[in-house]
DNA sequence: ATTTGCTTACGAACAAAATCGTAGCAATGG
DNA sequence: CCATTGCTACGATTTTGTTCGTAAGCAAAT
């Protein structure tokens, strides 16, 4: 049950949200996103994935000669322990102060804070 | 204006959130602190202090013999620096998103609820 | 005055992460 | 059949972060 300790790079994080986004891909499709931004080459991205391979991170299909990755961790899972460490180390542990200050900086529009009030009702509620 | 770009490393962060707490310190406070969840020894500290030091991040008062350090970046600005690129990097840009799992996972207690409600109905009026 | 203890400075070793070059292999098209 | 293309594998290098050992200075205590 205790969620797996991951803990992924910068570098690690960036193909994770590429292989989230698209479900899966290769290789050198997640290379063909990072470049966009960013001007390491083919290889480099290759062996970080390679690398997320060995850790467990990702998994992938080898049955063709193109292998084809998926994350091997979920979107919800990362960002509940990233938070987590963040609302840790960085507000004293006050989820409060966090949310706080991601509001006050970037403030969403009015559907969203009326999304984010009605949680905040349900967890009055108990 | 535009805000400095620091990106303190994980053992940085740890020091500058004594010094935030302190407001100034010498090396050995902060490495008392940092002793009781961490077993690195005394020079490691002072080194990243002085590393701090030629990086911009902290400044000190090296008149008397002991320095006294104190931080050079506000723990604010660095609360947004680093919630934005989590934003920005884990929840596609949307603070509301962010917002959501730090309360649905780190749920506060009711007068925390209702001071971030009264934030959002400040929002709301604009 | 010598020892002891606490300080800074700093080089060096070590570890972790990122980058790249090159080799090897299979499929494809001349 | 050979050259080209696109892929994986993998070692080597570079860069960045962490850790520590040792030297040197100074001041207080013996």
């Amino acid at each position: 049950m205790a969620a797996k300790q991951i803990k992924p790079t910068e570098s690690e994080l960036e193909i994770l949200r590429v292989l989230w986004d698209k479900n899966q891909a290769t290789v050198r499709e997640v290379h063909e996103v990072l470049s966009e931004h960013k001007d390491s080459g083919y290889t480099t991205t290759l062996k970080l994935m390679q690398i997320m391979f060995e850790k467990g991170i990702v998994k992938r299909d080898d049955s063709s000669k193109t292998h084809i990755y998926k994350a091997n961790v979920s979107r919800e899972n990362t960002q509940q322990q990233l938070v987590g460490k963040m609302i840790h180390s960085l507000f004293g542990g006050s989820s409060t102060q966090l949310v706080m200050q991601a509001l006050g900086n970037h403030a969403p529009n009015k559907e969203e804070l009326d999304e984010i009030q009605k949680l905040i009702d349900n967890l009055k509620k108990q």
